[in-house]
DNA sequence: ACCACTATGTAAATCTTTTACAAAAATGGA
DNA sequence: TCCATTTTTGTAAAAGATTTACATAGTGGT
């Protein structure tokens, strides 16, 4: 995802003084620039005309106009998320830049989705017999007790196991039939990868649901790949966690939608036992 | 969040016969609409330029150059994003329309955010002797088991308690200087509310991260206010996950920020525990 | 079939952006 | 420090885009 913020940060050494101050009133107020015609932008910086179309060119747009969308692709509702400064204190542009990593993480992963694969594992797990989601560490296996959290709602037999001697006796009692979502962030936890073997070994289907080419992914039958960069700010949450969530979210649904009326059944069940439970009219969503 | 999509979805009906086609032509492919002029628009969908104007001030626009901006913020990196056909059984449009749907609840949760709330609860965290969250049923349990893993990376004293007898347990143990960081999508969980007010009785500090004037936040000393539709598709995962884990992430980054080389000591430590025990250069963050 | 109304297109007018060129400022070497 | 050269910036004219005004075509009702 290429976007102008990033491009400008790049040139920017190799800016003039007008073009400097173009960038500072980019920075600061990206919305009047998404808005104004190029005069009232050349008037406000203080510069003339040619000056806006001349940083437009050196941001790498072939003109004034493809600049403005540029810059409103990035602004998104008026605010200015990616242009959060990452290493700002201020409270606002910490929730700025987190929001610009959710989204970030959220494009980038729905781009480089493989939806034959999505929909392969969306199938073989509206099919099976068990569902078993596999994960250990933080995001792995809060995806993991996610994934039973939303399966079991669509009457699908579904187990979460985060522990690895767990994940190993479970994968020894599996079937033909049975399959086991994996979810691995780095794709390289061995002792995951023990239990994957026996899995398979025992005729169990294993969908994974990791970083591609590392020893998860080739100890799966269907790989959904995810691959994001982590930010290197150590005080800063992984975004990988939208992303699993998103997958999740996905194949929830294609299963709901292939299970169709089954699953609906299966939804209402809850909701109704749930509603009973704590307040007549509570429409809310299910669970809390 | 005013769309230019949604507001086209609601004008439709009463759109002329070029309108229709105009239209048509947005749906399929906003980011010709986001990079060509007029004309160009004008004759690839076989009407005059006067037309196309027409059609954007009946969108609500101003200008042509104005409508083209509010494509664009929609279209953001040339994918149909918010186009997407939430009734449409196309798994790309049902990642589409599941992207949106994250989209416009992490930029709504952001805009509609109390920031001095939000800053009050992690200053309050930071200082904290034991931090407590509560959380029961689908979103809140997985977000409250988020808090554990995120803020005991930090060096806080962190459990996460989903079930409600333990939190009324819990809640009788604690004193002054304990926070509970309440969790509840609906507002109004009557079995937390009850542990709250223990908590309260016994001196603790109540957090509330739920639905702005609901049982649970009338037992909060600070509440974080999120008001997210839940969209009436039963078969569609709630976006409010999305939203908790959005503050959660900003409230864990800003204590860390307070707490400084103490919370980064606490990761780094973490981190080199995880590494060793798997693969010396693993440098993958922190948890799988 | 005619009238009134709406929808659409043509051409001129207006406004915006870009190009070409010139002036000013900055740079660097003697 | 001064001059020559290069880079940056601005002015004004040209090109281009969009909008307005008006005319024509189409549509539905009587």
């Amino acid at each position: 995802m290429r976007d102008i913020l990033s491009v400008l940060q790049q040139v920017e050494p190799e800016l003039s003084k007008s073009e400097r101050i173009l960038a500072a009133l980019l920075r600061n107020d990206a919305d009047f620039m998404v808005n104004a015609g190029i005069t009232d932008v050349a008037k406000r910086a203080g510069v003339s005309p040619p000056t806006v179309t001349r940083f437009c060119r050196r941001l790498g747009c072939e003109s004034y106009t493809a600049f403005k969308m540029q810059v409103a692709q990035v602004t998104f509702g008026g605010t200015r998320y990616l242009t959060a400064n990452a290493s700002s204190a201020d409270p606002d542009d910490v929730a700025d830049s987190l929001l610009a990593q959710l989204q970030a993480a959220a494009v980038k992963t729905r781009e480089a989705l493989d939806m034959k694969a999505v929909v392969g594992a969306a199938e073989t797990i509206a099919g099976s017999n068990l569902l078993a989601a596999f994960g250990s560490g933080g995001t792995s296996s809060m995806i993991s007790d996610e994934v039973q959290n939303r399966f079991f709602r669509l009457g699908l037999r579904t187990v979460s196991i985060t522990d690895h001697a767990m994940q190993l006796m479970q994968a020894a009692t599996l079937k033909p039939g049975d399959v086991v979502l994996a979810l691995s962030v780095s794709g390289r936890n061995l002792q995951m990868a023990n239990a994957l073997e026996a899995a398979r070994t025992y005729g169990a289907t294993v969908i994974a649901l990791t970083r591609p080419d590392r020893p998860i992914s080739e100890l799966a039958d269907i790989t959904i790949g995810l691959d994001l960069p982590e930010g290197d700010n150590i005080l800063r949450p992984s975004t990988s966690r939208y992303a699993f969530l998103f997958v999740t979210d996905l194949l929830a649904t294609l299963v709901a939608m292939h299970l169709g009326d089954g699953a609906r059944e299966n939804l209402r069940r809850v909701k109704y036992q749930l509603s009973n439970a704590r307040d007549p009219d509570d429409k809310e969503a299910l669970g809390d």
